[in-house]
DNA sequence: GATAATAGACAGAATGTCTGTCTAATGGCA
DNA sequence: TGCCATTAGACAGACATTCTGTCTATTATC
């Protein structure tokens, strides 16, 4: 019979998530952007370059519009983002980077890209990619959820 | 150089922690225990038999007592846990889990147990255990918090 | 026995998510 | 071309899960 091990994925998976969590935002708050949390990644991560209406957002991200206006609001207060009139549909809003949102976006990539080396480096970058790998396999089970 | 790869770990680790919670949780429901939330997984972890005061639980899951006292009410209030007086100490109160709270803690490792086994049957066993392995790793990571 | 430490309660706040309802604008079509 | 369903977003409010700060009762130490 299959022995049960220890410990439980789900446990795991918890807790490497917060792991990795805390340790990025920590370095992003080392390159000078300790106003980025980690609810926001979902909007640094679909935005476009010429703006994106929040319903768009919401839908990539698969949150309500209600959520993603919170976050974009959040944003806009920091002066990571604006918030600007779609010529195209006048009941639409354009959210948009500033300069400053850029450079977070950019700082989070980096964060990211060096805990990844920095894992590589420790672990090796074959148990890198097989995470890579095995977890993209488990995400595949995501039915109906977005982000 | 290091190519970036596609996707990142961390957005990988945040939607794979989404999809299995979410699927253990749906399974538990399943099993007759739909009031058990996410949120309530560190006290069954970490409840002892005889009973555990508020604050070992709190230490044991890495939050503060006060957030482990509504957790542990919520319990009570389902009728999944109760609070005794600690006889040893008259400052302290004893959490045990009830007859229906040892069930569900019973079927939460059974819903954990069969969500492993069908990613192991989809995937391999091997992919089961690399991922335990890698993220037990990544756990180690984990400066100055528990759980 | 006085004093410091500990267990927990109570109050309040912050964060991030949701549902429900409303207005304004758009787009399809009769 | 004008009506009506759809859409984008705003506003109000609720809920879940965490936190900090303060307080009381009890225990432990010296």
């Amino acid at each position: 019979m299959s022995e049960a091990l220890e410990p439980r994925i789900g446990r795991l998976l918890s807790q490497s998530y917060g792991v990795w969590q805390r340790l990025t935002y920590a370095d992003l708050a080392d390159r000078g952007f300790p106003e980025v949390r980690p609810s926001h990644s979902p909007v640094f991560r679909h935005i476009d370059e010429g703006g994106t209406r929040i319903v768009d957002l919401a839908e990539r991200a698969g949150i309500t519009k209600q959520s993603m206006t919170y976050l974009v609001r959040q944003l806009e207060g920091k002066g990571l983002a604006e918030i600007r009139e779609d010529p195209a549909d006048g009941r639409a809003r354009l959210v948009a980077l500033t300069g400053r949102g850029e450079a977070a976006s950019q700082a989070l990539v980096e964060s990211s890209l060096a805990l990844e080396t920095r894992f590589a480096s420790q672990l090796g970058n074959a148990k890198l990619e097989s995470l890579r790998t095995v977890l993209a396999e488990l995400q595949g089970w995501n039915f109906g959820e977005e982000d």
